[in-house]
RNA sequence: GCCCCCAUCGUCUAGUGGCCUAGGACGCCGCCCUUUCAAGGCGGUAACACGGGUUCGAAUCCCGUUGGGGGUGCCA
């Protein structure tokens, strides 16, 4: 029988959680549910300089909204140090590493052009015992080679020659990415590394290690395709709008994004929309594309949308809240009663929740915002705009209250002056919301209510003369 | 510079030697539906980077070129 499946996901807070982290973060959850395994989930913060603690807090939080639980952790690479501190002893007990202290300055004035890149081995046979100044480095047997074997990108080979001799413990003696990651990874037994590509590079490195410190055999490997903006650059922290709880904050739903991010890169049998729980079943770690993926806000928006409309409205409703309450009207405004009757049109219409106030503020807003350019175009050069707002105005000053007979009145002032129902209805919009666009009209106006609608097709007459 | 990876519509992709005059989705355009806007329906636009092979046959295999990306830290 196969070890049981052990996967583990280590990001480094140095950030927002990343849409990359993200996907990586999903590819390795599927697998492990997939398969029955274990998902770990271990902070990589090593580097106590870029670290914060906030930033672990929102890791956290965004895998949690993501839906992606884990089984194990989260663990907090820093507390295992003394561990990576003695893996790296052990491996100059064993003549497999030694010290070195030279500096970056010194390494850069010796390097001929055309040299491999990286350390040049100088300190690889003067002896140096430990001490201050002194880094622990890596002998890289030479001459060798390495081959990677990805379950994405298959046989990747690298020579030895171009592989320097990396360091393992800095020179205060604290352990470096390479030693931590891969000691934690023997540690907890991890069975399959799932990872971005950017890794790729330094696997033979990690698998080197491996070899040197391991039981048994490495872990498999799989490195996927990075994520790219519209230069086809890697997504960056810095200049691209990557975070994930950014997306969270515009409105979008965790099982939107989380579809979304799924198919950078891999396509489930003939259906673009599934839930995690479908994808599980589907997912195969060997069908993972292998080149790097754009992060298409639009078809992000395409998702959105078509989650939000599979809501029951009820549950559209709850989601709304964060919104409604964070909103230009004042919270005394509010009417949850009027929102409940408008949610299901408002929810046909939006894309991201954060659209939601936008197409209701009219309700709750004594003066809603008047669009200068609506007006003009519906009201100011409309020919029988005057007409149909007085009409109306008064044709509802005494109609029964309800969508069918509001629709009644504007259809009979449509008709006395000769315009369609689609051009008669727009100055009404637009006195009534400020906008040309919005949700059904005759609903929104008896939402609004009669006295305030009448009020607001005078006030419009008015600004009109 | 050196090492490595990648290459199908604008974008995400299907495609693993004949089923491909290359399919789907997003976007875009048009039409229909329609009280605006959406949604929905119908239709359209648009791709195998290039050059050599291999083969009866290549988007699919091989080589090269070009282009893009990643790595090259006492960061992760």
């Amino acid at each position: 029988m196969a070890p049981q499946v052990r996967v583990r996901m280590a990001p480094s807070p140095t950030g927002y959680f990343h849409v990359g982290g993200a996907r990586t973060a999903l590819y390795n959850w599927l697998y492990a549910r997939r398969n029955h395994g274990v998902f770990i989930l271990r902070i990589e913060d090593t580097d106590r300089e870029r670290n914060q603690p906030e930033w672990v807090e929102g890791i956290l939080s965004a895998m949690k909204w993501l839906g992606l639980d884990w089984d194990e952790g989260p663990f907090f690479q820093s507390e295992f140090a003394e561990l990576h501190r003695s893996a790296g002893l052990a491996l100059y007990d064993q003549g497999r590493a030694y010290y070195c202290d030279c500096t970056r300055e010194l390494v850069e004035s010796r390097k001929e052009k055309g040299a491999p890149p990286g350390y040049d081995a100088f300190c690889a046979d003067r002896g140096l015992e430990p001490g201050p100044g002194r880094a622990l480095r890596f002998r890289v047997p030479r001459p060798g080679k390495t081959t990677v074997s990805d379950v994405i990108r298959g046989e990747v080979s690298f020579d030895h020659d171009v592989i320097d001799d990396f360091i393992l413990l800095k020179s205060d003696g604290q352990p470096l990415f390479l030693l931590a990651n891969v000691v934690d990874d023997i540690e907890m037994n991890v069975t399959h590394v799932i990872r971005g590509e950017e890794h790729l590079a330094n696997t033979p490195k990690a698998l080197m290690l491996w070899k040197a410190l391991g039981r048994g055999d490495p872990p498999v490997f799989a490195h996927v395709p990075v994520l790219v903006n519209e230069k086809r650059q890697k997504l960056s922290k810095r200049r691209d709008p990557v975070a994930v709880e950014g997306y969270r904050d515009e409105g979008y739903l965790p099982e939107a994004m989380v579809n979304y991010l799924a198919l950078l890169g891999w396509s489930p049998v003939d259906r673009e929309i599934l839930s995690l729980d479908e994808m599980v079943v589907e997912f195969r770690l060997e069908e993972v594309n292998n080149s790097p993926a754009f992060f298409d806000v639009a078809k992000l928006r395409h998702f959105n949308g078509e989650y939000i409309r599979a809501l029951p409205v009820g549950r559209f409703i709850e989601l709304c809240r964060p919104w409604l309450d964070n909103a230009p009207w004042p919270p005394e405004a509010f009417d949850e009663d009027a929102f409940a009757r408008m949610a299901a049109l408002v929810q046909e219409r939006i894309a991201t929740l954060q659209e939601v106030p936008g197409m209701v503020d009219f309700l709750f807003l004594d003066d809603p915002p008047l669009d200068e350019a609506a007006w003009d175009k519906a009201v100011t050069r409309a020919p029988g705009a005057r007409e149909i707002l007085t009409a109306v105005g008064s044709g509802l000053v005494d109609c029964p209250w309800d969508a069918a007979s509001i629709r009644q009145v504007i259809e009979s002032a449509a008709e006395a002056n000769g315009l369609k129902l689609a051009k008669a209805q727009a100055p009404v919009r637009v006195a009534i919301t400020g906008r040309t666009v919005g949700p059904p009209l005759f609903e929104s106006i008896e939402v609004l209510g009669r006295e305030r609608a009448v009020a607001r097709l005078e006030a419009a007459l008015r600004r009109l003369a």
